[in-house]
DNA sequence: CGGTCGATGCTAAAAAACCAGCATCTGCTG
DNA sequence: CAGCAGATGCTGGTTTTTTAGCATCGACCG
């Protein structure tokens, strides 16, 4: 059994293991100022420390502040995350997955871009056979 | 201003709305048994009137019983959810998501599933000039 | 007809989440 | 040294969530 990074979060502490996510690691103040729809700065604190209490996060002392970080890292939490997405959404099929990312962002992608997503295409073909 | 589909879930909530995409449609006792960690069945109606109410799920009646499904379909739901995790875990690349997702499904992936992939992006260039 | 089964509606209370405020500590500055 | 600034630890209370239990209703069956 692993590490027991205890079970689920709450809406607030979904929120704010995000933000962290987004920025890396980040202070009580950072996270503060990040959330949408922000509670005073010792919900904030508090969340921190039971968040921390539960294993998802734990701190590093920068000086006088603490600094968090999340005890997952990126690329495993991205996967649990793009799973849970695959399967709730998508009933597991990538390819509609991959689709719909397409569509979302068509606008956005830049030829090099597309290049580089068919040469990864390409690549996983290869080391398909 | 659109519907109101109102606001922010709750764990329980979340994770009964998440059960109705996967299912499209479910009854109570449907949707309680896919529960990982399931509640009592008063719970799992009590929630899903409150997700009536609150303007994400409508139901039909099937004879006796009630079908709930989703108000925001299927294709909508999934677009937010996507943007979502592609802004707290991959700084909106979709590159970088798509990569992901070859990487977490690489094995499962049939050739005529990336051969149908490649197409898609070919698409996408040739929209792109 | 009367009873049981399987639904629903509703309510109240237990549990969890959320939050603010105060006490404390440390470093710095006048 | 005294006081302020900025951080943390902690505690208690309010609000929201989550849950079970009980009442009701209609369909079906013997």
């Amino acid at each position: 059994m692993s590490k027991e990074t205890n079970a689920q979060l709450s809406r607030r502490e979904r929120e704010i293991m995000d933000v962290i996510y987004r920025m890396g690691r980040a202070t009580a103040a950072e996270v503060l100022d990040q959330l949408a729809d922000p509670p005073g700065y010792s919900a904030v604190r508090a969340l921190l420390r039971v968040l921390e209490e539960k294993g998802h996060l734990r701190h590093e002392e920068d000086g006088q502040r603490y600094v968090f970080l999340p005890t997952v890292p990126l690329e495993r939490a991205r996967q649990s995350a793009l799973r849970q997405l695959l399967h709730t959404f998508f009933d597991g099929s990538t390819e509609q997955a991959v689709a719909a990312l397409l569509d979302l962002s068509s606008t956005r992608l830049s030829d090099a871009e597309l290049e580089r997503l068919s040469r990864l295409i390409a690549d996983a073909r290869k080391e398909g056979r």
